[in-house]
DNA sequence: TATGCTATGTGACTTGATCACATACGCCTA
DNA sequence: TAGGCGTATGTGATCAAGTCACATAGCATA
């Protein structure tokens, strides 16, 4: 019980009603999960609505051709819109999800998620909240997917990736996948940042050199 | 009163709570709105969960270069997931949507929509089951447009549009705007079509004279 | 050092988007 | 009925991005 006091890790279930933290402790698990597992994909039904207390979780979709596409990231504090919308609408998945990194997790089972959604208006607030946030994500990514130049999309993605010393440690084909892009597309956009002094590259790894260069082409629409 | 009896239009409500029936009847209003009108769109936070009585929705995002692409319709029977998603999740829109024809509507204030969430069961599985429907739509999209064909999306969309004859009333520039695609793109791949005796064209519509072959070349991937 | 796996590089080609125009169609008015 | 206008459509050139086939390079391990 007293390792369970993960609400505290979520802003907006901090102010819950004492009877619903009491339900969400009593009834959900906390789980350990491993780097790699696949969390959930098509064709497998949620069990449980489940909270993030450490590691990311990747949710990206996988095309016939083998081809992938990175949706978003679930971080610390956050929760799966995704899982929601199928625990809620009674859909499959039409993504999967992959533990980035060792994860730790809440799952709270289907029928505490019902209850707590009936009877807490601010457990429905941090629910709806998240969803809407990831639903906004979707938008944009059909945005970008559609409209936007594959240089620039690029750019974003390499800040967004970097750590706080401007390294990225991910392979070009990884790297297209973020962006449903292809390997080799991906190569000579890099090797044109490189010419360009903006980064350095070596095998599997990726060195920001001038990042407000690629701020400034990000920006771009 | 008596010609408030719009719940029997939507077979998710059918079975409601008496007194939620009684609820919505009682603080909801049926709206008429003309063919044209922009129900909502970016920077409006809606401010009731909208339901489709009559006609249809057109769902769209509209790019910075002024390109656009349709996410989805809605039609009677169903309610939209986005006003539902920035209802609940207090986000702005990041798309529009257009009635396609007159509406009919009803128009759910969110203080109602709120309390019916929390008493009912049978309406939250209402409104989470359309939800969830329409962020499957999204992520077929977004496969669509990252991965698959010109020519195969087009067949889809216009086995999609083409009414009970076989005819589409859409120029190519509507046309491109339903795939997030090209005037002059569209044009080529109706020419080709057209040369195989698919269908043939004329300013302002279309008539598909071999379905079957359209429909194989949609349903490759 | 040899071997093998994975990552990266490259050229040729196809598809789709963009740009700048040219034409054509339907409709209204003189 | 001809002329004129606005919108829809056609077309070639060019560019951006994805695809394919294969070459090369880096790194680990035997």
């Amino acid at each position: 019980m007293i390792d369970q006091q993960w609400t505290a890790n979520f802003p907006g279930l901090r102010d819950l009603e004492p009877e619903i933290t009491h339900l969400l402790f009593t009834t959900s698990k906390v789980v350990d999960l491993p780097a790699g597992t696949r969390i959930f994909g098509p064709g497998q039904s949620p069990e449980s609505y489940i909270l993030l207390l450490d590691g990311t979780v990747r949710v990206q979709q996988v095309s016939e051709g083998g081809r992938e596409i990175v949706l978003y990231r679930i971080a610390a504090g956050q929760s799966c819109a995704l899982t929601t919308a199928c625990l809620m609408g009674y859909e499959d998945y039409q993504a999967e999800g992959v533990a980035e990194t060792d994860v730790k997790a809440v799952a709270i089972p289907r029928a505490t998620f019902d209850e707590a959604i009936s009877r807490s208006a601010a457990f429905r607030k941090f629910v709806f909240t998240a969803f809407s946030v990831n639903v906004t994500t979707l938008f944009k990514i059909i945005e970008e997917v559609a409209f936007s130049r594959i240089d620039v999309r690029l750019a974003q993605r390499l800040l967004q990736l970097a750590d706080s010393r401007g390294r990225i440690e991910l392979t070009h084909q990884q790297l297209a996948a973020e962006l449903g892009s292809a390997r080799e597309v991906i190569g000579r956009q890099l090797h044109e940042f490189q010419r360009r002094g903006w980064l350095t590259t070596s095998r599997g790894s990726i060195e920001l050199e001038k990042p407000d260069a690629l701020r400034q082409l990000a920006a771009m629409y």
